[in-house]
DNA sequence: CTAGGAGCTAGAGTCGGCTCTAGGTCAACC
DNA sequence: GGTTGACCTAGAGCCGACTCTAGCTCCTAG
């Protein structure tokens, strides 16, 4: 069961981890990289599965809006090592804030879109006769006031 | 209770729907209004509640990543009236997908960053001495396979 | 009558996050 | 030995969604 460190080219991480060549280098260039990417006697990138796992948390972090400033300074955080775990911390939960109220917002939309697509479901299920002025009955809206257009 | 139209300025409505006024006349340019934005007789823009209302939908579909170019096919749809209503439910379907989606995306995130507090609240619990080496109790980490590692 | 404030237009600038280009190196195969 | 094909660097370009600027008009208050 020796592990032996598995060298990947950029390419490789490219395809594993659904970034750009472009992107890769980019990141590097960012700081992005908690340890140094090492090279090959030629010059190019060899990773390690390490890397591939910090930039699978880099995605996640990235797609849910962290922006690469916090992701830079949280990285180099890690790479500073042990001793500045509260600080760590507090970024984590600055950014739980953030995705928390970004669930926030997006649970609003679906409200919103539901109400209006049930309207429209409605709206076509009638016989085609019916359809066109229905526009006043708005009394038991919900209380997103801007829903109650039928628009 | 006869309902007077209740004309606004550019200001008002900047201020009542947190948009500025540079945004505003943006998103008049970019055809996000259903009705022609109204003039008074020195050429400035007047606004009426429907606008207001119409822009909070558009604030909040926009809140959940819709791209203007959408907004503008929604607002073109409803301008032009009845007729289209498959085309309007098909466009709130998608976008409801992605909305999903990205709530999905969220929830993987948060998964992680909790995970990830977790850790580093256990390791701030611990007396001071204890720390560090804690690296090898990966056992019964999480199926987030990038979450294993401590960082 | 003039100073301030809100509004106007057209168009330039900004910012984040890549993406692409130009021009080159290197190793492997035919 | 010529041709791929993967990789390299530095830097330009792009896209979306605003934001800001310059230079103007208009209204109101003092």
């Amino acid at each position: 069961m020796a592990e032996f460190p598995a060298r990947l080219g950029i390419g490789q991480v490219a395809e594993r981890t659904g970034l750009s060549v472009h992107a890769l280098r980019f990141y590097e260039h960012e700081g992005l990289f908690v340890n140094p990417v090492r090279r090959d006697p030629g010059g190019r990138r060899v990773y390690t599965e390490d890397d591939v796992d910090w930039l699978t948390v880099c995605i996640i972090l990235r797609a849910s809006g962290m922006p690469l400033p916090a992701l830079r300074r949280y990285t180099e955080l890690v790479r500073q090592g042990h001793g500045n775990e509260e600080q760590r911390l507090a970024l984590l939960r600055e950014h739980q804030a953030s995705v928390t109220d970004q669930m926030r917002k997006l649970t609003e939309c679906l409200d919103l879109v539901r109400f209006k697509i049930g309207v429209y479901e409605d709206l076509l299920d009638q016989p085609v006769a019916d359809r066109r002025c229905h526009a006043a009955s708005d009394e038991d809206a919900p209380r997103l006031a801007s829903a109650r257009a039928t628009h």
